[in-house]
DNA sequence: GTGAAAGCGCTAACAT
DNA sequence: ATGTTAGCGCTTTCAC
């Protein structure tokens, strides 16, 4: 392993000045072109850790995400990837497999490695996240889910359940089931899901059947096996996506047709939604501008500048072939 | 930041003291008391890097990806991920965005921070990525594609090429639609293809249409549209699930049934595949269990132990909706 | 069992 | 423009 001392040994110069030719600092010509020759034979490359237990800054950022198999995070991830390469940082993802503690663990562990700041995609806030988040000292900023005092981004999670909720009643439907998450998720189980049931409850005759269930495709697929068979609504709500993808399964498997025998809309704009036949009604998020402004925010906060701490992202409406106008037959 | 020294000076002992006392060495019942006690109450947590620094070992394994948004890296992500968890391992995840060049940059810039080693995931492997390999100095381990004189574990990708041909003559089919990839990919584009086509040439009496496309889905939709009115084909296959998908968008937009107007199948167990109607019959990849062995391979790699070099991992052709009998009518 | 001291590779005053 | 020096937080001889 060559270091700053053998090059500056090589050279006949001081440690320093490498170092300072390193950096961009003043050096003399003539030294500049020996060194260069140098560096260049012995290919060296600076030992990070040595220049991070100093420099206190590591160009690194830490990512948390519950999943790497969802379409969303992969979205958001691929686009924080993209924008921290631009501004010249490396990005490490840790992954928590839908555990909340290791949530927290995470944090602490990636304030070890001593990233300069932490974009969290967070189910929910706890204390312990709280605790962890004041504890390491460096910057913070959750996406997904609001939090009181921590600095946010996410998205209009009751506008798009409210966008949705209208769609179907503006497609003159009345009886509807509402495949959702419990309330634990403060963004889709809450949110979303009031302001499904707010634009719907608008209009006093309409009938709504709750079947909790959770993000996974399998739960949600038995769910829907056991209930779409006796169900009389006409337009199945899902929380997600996901969930649409599996009452959708579930519709082929018992014979029910989409849209004859009932109208289907999601949450989340995947891409998968929009491939399969018939293409589902869903919201579209805007991944990649999340992407980009949770890493422009992240940098300024480690640049310690203020930032605006709770930003909202607007979302849409996107109708497909899942939904149609209630048939007059029915 | 609270450090060793504060933690010496807080005890009354030598910074040395707390460091073996950290570091499991001997120190008296009565000194370790007391410094448990102290650690516990500032929350005390070692410097990572001033220890990477001496101890030329960061527990830190680097991999590089193509891209975020494909099922099958997904799946050999989480389960590294989980098995390097498991041996105290940190993992940091690189992408690429399919840019050849940044894969060999990603190796440099990982050597840099002193990962420990390298899983590379790789798409191609040039004179570069062996330069790079060679100039590091740590271990690095290749997925998916072989390559002489490298540590590798691929898939047995002539074998579910040869599989699946021969599914699809088992069934009767004469007239063959091929969608591959570039040959550039050797796993896929090469082996994966020639298995097929091996398959399918066994019998003198077929006839196989060769379509190149690319992985994205976008692309390949376009190719079917362009070339499915016109077939006479019988069965459709494609190199990989992904392009199976497009092709299905695109019968269904032509309005072509399947398997009634054709068979079709896939390359890759995505998990989508099995969700849509018709389910997509296709390849299945051990991709957890390729995980698990990178993970216990480029380990012993790091402790510098000897390892298998070339590892071929089996794979099962699972039969779905998809294909079905030549029906004697055609 | 414990402490003093050297050193890992680098940066940053400060002096020249 | 360059060199000297100190020090980042930790580990590791080597005495005691």
């Amino acid at each position: 392993m060559v270091t700053i001392k053998d090059i500056a040994q090589q050279a006949g110069v001081a440690k320093s000045t490498v170092s300072r030719y390193l950096n961009g600092g003043s050096v003399s010509k003539k030294t500049k072109a020996k060194l260069d020759q140098i560096v260049n034979e012995t290919g060296y490359t600076p030992n990070t850790f040595a220049q991070s237990l100093k420099a206190k800054k590591t160009n690194m950022i830490g990512t948390i995400i519950p999943r790497l198999d969802s379409f969303a995070t992969n979205a958001i991830l691929a686009s924080i990837d993209e924008e921290l390469r631009k501004k010249q940082y490396q990005l490490i993802i840790t992954n928590t497999n839908q555990n909340i503690e290791r949530e927290v663990e995470n944090i602490y562990t990636l304030a070890k490695q001593k990233v300069d700041g932490i974009i969290l995609l967070a189910t929910v806030v706890t204390e312990a996240h709280r605790a962890a988040i004041a504890a390491v000292g460096i910057p913070v900023l959750l996406l997904g889910q609001s939090a009181e005092g921590l600095h946010t981004i996410v998205h209009q999670e009751y506008e798009a359940g409210f966008k949705m909720g209208s769609h179907a009643i503006d497609l003159g439907h009345k009886k509807f089931l509402f495949f959702t998450v419990p309330e634990e998720d403060k963004a889709v189980g809450q949110l979303r899901s009031k302001g499904v049931l707010d634009a719907l409850r608008k209009y006093p005759d309409t009938f709504i059947e709750i079947i909790e269930t959770n993000f996974s495709f399998s739960k949600a697929y038995e769910k829907a096996m056991d209930v779409l068979p006796a169900t009389s609504a006409t337009y199945v709500l899902c929380a997600t996506d996901n969930i649409a993808l599996a009452v959708m399964k579930a519709a082929h498997t018992l014979g029910l047709s989409i849209p004859n025998d009932f109208s289907l809309s999601g949450f989340g704009g995947y891409t998968v939604a929009s491939i399969v036949t018939p293409s589902i009604t869903t919201v579209k998020y805007p991944y990649k501008k999340l992407g980009a402004l949770s890493v422009a925010n992240i940098i300024e906060l480690v640049e310690g500048k203020e930032i605006v701490s709770n930003l909202e992202l607007p979302n849409e409406l996107i109708k497909r072939e899942s939904t149609v106008y209630l048939k007059s037959s029915k």
